[in-house]
DNA sequence: AAAGCTTACAACCGCGGCGCG
DNA sequence: CCGCGCCGCGGTTGTAAGCTT
């Protein structure tokens, strides 16, 4: 690639190298060789050339705008610089909300094509299209709307995206990395690799990774979107070694995972209004034909721990992550299921097992399963809205993340990890942690009512059904006080960003996910509390 | 007031398709 | 058929502006 130097006559940036550094399909001509083109923004009279040229020999043949006008800039550039911003009839200033639903709608269809979209939005340029979805539509996902509105979801399946289904999600072919991309997120390489017959991808976050671990209403084996922003790095782990750290849990006792629980639109659904999937680990049964091959995650990324070709697995859970619709890790259902299996935790009944049922009735176990849990904590959730005062401290969210990620070293094994969980981030509320000490004090301060929130509703029953005591689980405080940090951080964000569209945004989501509305404490904290084996013998 | 952080956006970059000789 | 140049597309990056602490 060429080499940019600063350019100390102009603030600009040059390219150095011949014949065209910006360019490695040479779009300019030999003619550029040995001249210096220049590169970043624009100045008005280099506006002022290309404009002219423009009127004079019309658009095209860009490269040859350098060699009429002496323009120092690459015919790239020029036409880059003319469609996106000096071509006539171009509309500046914010996209109107027509607009914006229109591209959400265009996005729904078509995917990243903006250039496409582009055609139906006359005045905006590609480029514009792209920017809006990749800045202003990502902070939904960030704020835990969904990336389409409800009834884009209902809608059938897009065109031109085989593989994309009727909610605008990948399924799980290869194209599942679309979505990654299109959402603005890099997909782990580690979603994949098995698809290229690779082991291991080293970027994995830990399931250690406490931010990335919860589970919903109580019930760990639904399983929301979380916030990840500790960034830890996958642990290597020896798949032959036990994994004593996980209260006894061994190889021999992960039960199978190579299943998928749900279907693509129910994954997307889980997505994108924030459904906690359940997992039945004794749920064989691929719903709608899913090649259980092919690892279905709960939001519908095809799980790598499983090579596609068929081979065996013969190793442990991989305690994959995958980034989910928002932009966040969420743990593989094995790995979770991996988790319950290691400490032991059952679900509470009340709610009916999507055992052997079907989508419709896989939905309505979770509709079940929200009410139940919903109605238990409605009443504090009521009175505990997400307003302005919930302003969050996102750095504290960082911070705290730091704090843990000291605490998570990456060369230790998984088991070693935890441990290192364990021991630093034990549950205050059940055992007194020393989390306190160990987290920013500005955290305790600004979380506190948060955590009374928090830990009301604990005490109203939501973990009721759990046993605090049983050994080996892998939840503590800190779990909670960064749910309650990140559920602040939503929630402002989300009033920040949204506006009072986000009023109406929680009211249309808010019968269909807790999620949703930032709350994700509210799964957080119906972690099973656990204490630390070594504590509790 | 200033430092740090986040966001938004312009521009760059790499790649692939297409047409032409 | 092949190579070359032009062009468009989508992803990524750099940075200015705004915001928060």
């Amino acid at each position: 690639m060429g080499r940019c130097i600063s350019d100390e006559s102009d603030g600009g940036l040059l390219s150095t190298d011949s014949p065209l550094s910006n360019d490695g399909d040479n779009f300019g001509d030999s003619s550029n060789r040995g001249i210096v083109l220049k590169k970043g923004p624009w100045t008005t009279a280099e506006d002022a050339i290309l404009i002219d040229y423009v009127k004079k020999h019309g658009e095209g043949n860009w490269n040859a705008v350098q060699k009429h006008t002496g323009l120092s800039r690459c015919g790239k550039s020029c036409r880059l610089r003319w469609a996106n911003h000096l071509r006539p009839n171009l509309k500046k200033g914010a996209f109107t909300s027509e607009e914006e639903r229109l591209i959400i709608e265009l996005h729904a269809k078509m995917g990243n094509k903006w250039a496409k979209m582009a055609v139906h939005l006359p005045g905006r340029t590609d480029n514009e299209i792209k920017n809006y979805w990749n800045t202003r539509i990502k902070r939904r996902q960030r704020a835990g709307l969904p990336l389409y509105p409800p009834e884009l979801c209902l809608q059938g399946p897009p065109e031109n995206q085989q593989s994309l289904n009727s909610c605008g999600m990948y399924g799980g072919d290869t194209r599942s990395f679309d979505i990654f991309q299109s959402n603005g997120y890099k997909a782990p390489d580690v979603m994949f690799d098995r698809l290229n017959g690779l082991t291991y991808a080293p970027e994995l976050p830990d399931i250690s990774d406490t931010g990335s671990l919860i589970n919903c209403f109580g019930y760990p084996q639904f399983y929301s979107f979380v916030p990840q922003s500790i960034g830890l790095q996958k642990c290597p782990q020896d798949p032959d070694e036990p994994m004593s750290d996980y209260g006894g849990g061994t190889a021999a006792e992960v039960p199978s995972f190579d299943r998928a629980h749900t279907d693509n639109c129910e994954n997307r659904m889980s997505q994108s209004f924030g459904f906690c999937i359940s997992y039945d680990p004794d749920h064989n049964e691929l719903p709608l034909g899913i090649n259980q091959d092919s690892q279905f995650m709960p939001n519908g990324f095809s799980s790598a721990s499983k090579p596609i070709a068929g081979a065996e697995k013969s190793e442990l859970p991989s305690l994959q992550y995958q980034v989910n619709g928002f932009g966040v890790w969420d743990p593989a259902p094995e790995s979770l299921d991996f988790i319950q299996s290691s400490i032991g935790w059952t679900p509470p009944s009340g709610c009916p097992s999507p055992e052997s049922s079907g989508l419709l009735e896989a939905l309505l176990y979770e509709a079940n399963a929200l009410s139940q849990s919903w109605n238990q904590i409605s009443d504090k959730a009521t009175s505990s809205t997400i307003s302005a005062s919930d302003i969050t401290d996102c750095s504290a969210f960082k911070t705290c993340s730091q704090e843990l990620k000291g605490y998570l070293d990456p060369m230790f094994s998984l088991g070693n990890s935890r441990g290192s969980i364990f021991n630093e981030c034990t549950p205050t509320h059940a055992i007194g942690s020393s989390l306190e000490e160990k987290l920013p004090v500005r955290i305790l301060k600004s979380e506190a009512v948060d955590q009374s929130w928090v830990l009301d509703r604990e005490r109203n029953g939501i973990l009721n059904d759990l046993d605090c005591t049983r050994p080996g689980g892998i939840l503590g405080s800190c779990w909670l006080e960064q749910s309650a940090s990140f559920t602040k951080r939503r929630g402002s964000e989300t009033d920040y960003v949204l506006g009072d569209d986000f009023g109406s945004e929680l009211n249309m989501y808010a019968g269909t996910s807790v999620s949703s509305l930032g709350l994700s404490s509210c799964t957080w904290n119906t972690m099973p509390a656990v204490r630390q084996t070594s504590d509790h013998p």
